[in-house]
DNA sequence: CTGCTTGCAAAAAATTTGCATTACT
DNA sequence: AGTAATGCAAATTTTTTGCAAGCAG
């Protein structure tokens, strides 16, 4: 979904779009990697200027609200966020470098909710967080 | 390991015992949830008054250094702690009460590995969450 | 004794909120 | 016009830290 239909998308759900909505939400669409709040206030703050980190916070809470994007919350740092569009998929983070690497298994899908089953569960959702060194040798 | 057990060991690693240190080693032993910081504190401070909540965050460092708690971070919550001697499991988190429940399953595991090494990693660690709902009806 | 630990209060870090003003629709 | 959204600064929340005094080994 392309940062203008997204627009349009939140308008009909009853979003206001103002200008810092929109700089954030190009913002988002155009990050290829996983950015905290702080950084898409930096980036944001390129396209348009007036945008403050409240009004990132408050964005972000409004998006993931409506389900266009994802928190993530890793290990003792700041939530990252990431757009909702593409598939679920879990993340591999490098302990070495901090890389964030997205990886997706059907299998762990599946077992994930027959075990959530067998407990007396629905999942809403779930968080699968690989922590990990790169092998030695190929 | 029995919180008198765990002092000796900690005392071979150097680490001092002092009296708060002993009352927070005995309340994580105690505590069959996964209690914060504060609630540490708080039941702590039962045993010896006298522990200030610096001592219990400072404790707590200490004690996973040493591998003898596990710092859980789910979503937005403040960091929780259960001891390490429990082998590895999993949780899934309540999204109404906030309840977590232990589980573990071998498949998962196994899976988790294998997606690891397709990845060219090794896993150090990982961390598998399922935020969930309690199911309608029986 | 020596220096690791403590309590306290202040600092940090991340995020949220109150309020008067601005600007979508 | 009417109301949701904004910026700013101040407030919260969770955790960390500086410093002088205390206590374990």
């Amino acid at each position: 979904m392309s940062a203008g239909e997204l627009e349009d998308a939140l308008r009909d759900a009853g979003v206001r779009i103002t200008r810092q909505r929109s700089a954030i939400l190009r913002t988002l669409a155009d990050a290829d990697d996983h950015p905290d709040a702080n950084e898409l206030f930096q980036r944001a703050s390129e396209i348009e200027p007036t945008v403050s980190l409240s009004t990132v916070y408050r964005t972000l809470s409004v998006l993931e609200d409506k389900g266009v994007i994802l928190r993530l919350s890793f290990e003792g740092a700041p939530a990252r966020f990431e757009t909702a569009d593409s598939p679920h998929h879990d993340h591999m983070i490098d302990l070495e470098t901090g890389d964030v690497i997205e990886f997706r298994s059907e299998k762990i899908e599946r077992l994930q909710a027959e075990i959530a089953a067998e407990l007396g569960y629905d999942i809403v959702y779930h968080k699968l967080e690989l922590y990990g060194r790169k092998k030695k040798r190929a």
